[in-house]
DNA sequence: TGACTATTATGACGCCCGTCATGGAACGTG
DNA sequence: CACGTTCCATGACGGGCGTCATAATAGTCA
């Protein structure tokens, strides 16, 4: 995840939201923000006339967006399409991390609920919406593995809520084990919906 | 759940875990804890000579105690002793509380971990002990209704894990949904537990 | 009573925050 | 060239934060 990519606009979206992931939304501070998005801290008047609280939707919707968009690529390249091995690519996106540079960052979409769920309604819709396109995603894939369309949504919220609380237990105990006991406990579980 | 209740002290402790609640960590301020636990200003240097950091931290140990206990309850007032019945009650804790007041807060955990987790270490580890002692207390649950020993803890972390993502998703949505939806799907995989 | 500790009171300090005002540079387009 | 729009630069402002210094009060026991 270079930060040299694209204009200075959407690497200060990414900025954002890089550090929300790691000190909430407290911690990504405006200055910081330009700093670590290499851009001038004048553009985020420019860009974001909607202050911080337009940068930390923005930075929501982006993550919800990049979400949605790994699940795809997961599919694409699962040796066997079955909903088991879905969640455990998407579990093992977080294990990698971990694994490779600790456990310094969670969700941002779960840190900006969590600061500003109640404070602020654009936040919070934006998180609503990213959770949603999420989900989508998740149960269009489902769907696509032979999952019944009734039972796709609850199954990919249920798949969301388990890995969002297993990433939080992880952060807090410094220890993958929530995360893979998310994946072999559900597993199963997701697969007996195939065709049911 | 009354402030009047106790010391000042730990009448601190408590409105800071409310308010971290909330909106985070950043919005228990040191000057608002106080005003809600109708103590004076001066007590928290007195009673919290390590700082906001500390009085963090014993708000973490105190909602780790009570979601401990509630567990014990929990389980004492089941019509049945089965697993699904204990997940469904610690469900409907929240919904109960979605419903009549709203969304405005969540796990003070949750958010000690997405805020402090990286920054604090007293912080995160608090945490890591309040998710140890509440699995804790699931597991031993479910050994006492029949779930194998080692079943008991992955099922525990499990049901933490998608309880607490679930309560993300609540807020987020301003819909218990996703809460409903963790106890209709989970159910039945952990009633398959007992006797296995 | 006196002395010692526990508790409360209050104001100030320094820091960082988001925001704003003002102006300068860059640059395509007429 | 002129000119308007887009973008960047910089400093200041007001406010909230956690912390600290200092002192007054309350309670307790010799």
């Amino acid at each position: 995840m270079a930060v040299s990519e694209r204009g200075p606009r959407e690497r200060m979206v990414f900025s954002a939201a890089q550090l929300m992931r790691r000190g909430g939304v407290a911690a990504a501070g405006m200055r910081d923000v330009a700093v670590r998005a290499e851009a001038p801290r004048g553009s985020l008047q420019h860009y974001f006339p909607g202050g911080k609280d337009q940068l930390v939707a923005e930075a929501v919707g982006w993550a919800g967006r990049y979400a949605s968009r790994r699940v795809a690529r997961f599919v694409a390249a699962l040796p066997e399409p079955v909903p088991s091995a879905l969640f455990a690519a998407m579990v093992e996106q977080w294990t990698v991390e971990y694994g490779a540079e600790g456990f310094a960052a969670g969700c941002p979409v779960a840190a900006a609920t969590v600061d500003h769920a109640d404070s602020t309604a654009s936040t919070r819709e934006a998180a609503s919406d990213a959770f949603g396109a999420w989900t989508r995603a998740v149960g269009e894939a489902l769907v696509g593995m032979g999952v019944p369309q009734e039972r796709s949504r609850p199954l990919s919220t249920l798949m969301i809520s388990t890995l969002e609380g297993a990433i939080l237990l992880a952060r807090a105990e410094r220890d993958t084990r929530a995360l893979t006991t998310a994946a072999a406990e559900l597993g199963p579980l997701l697969d007996a919906a195939v065709r049911a």
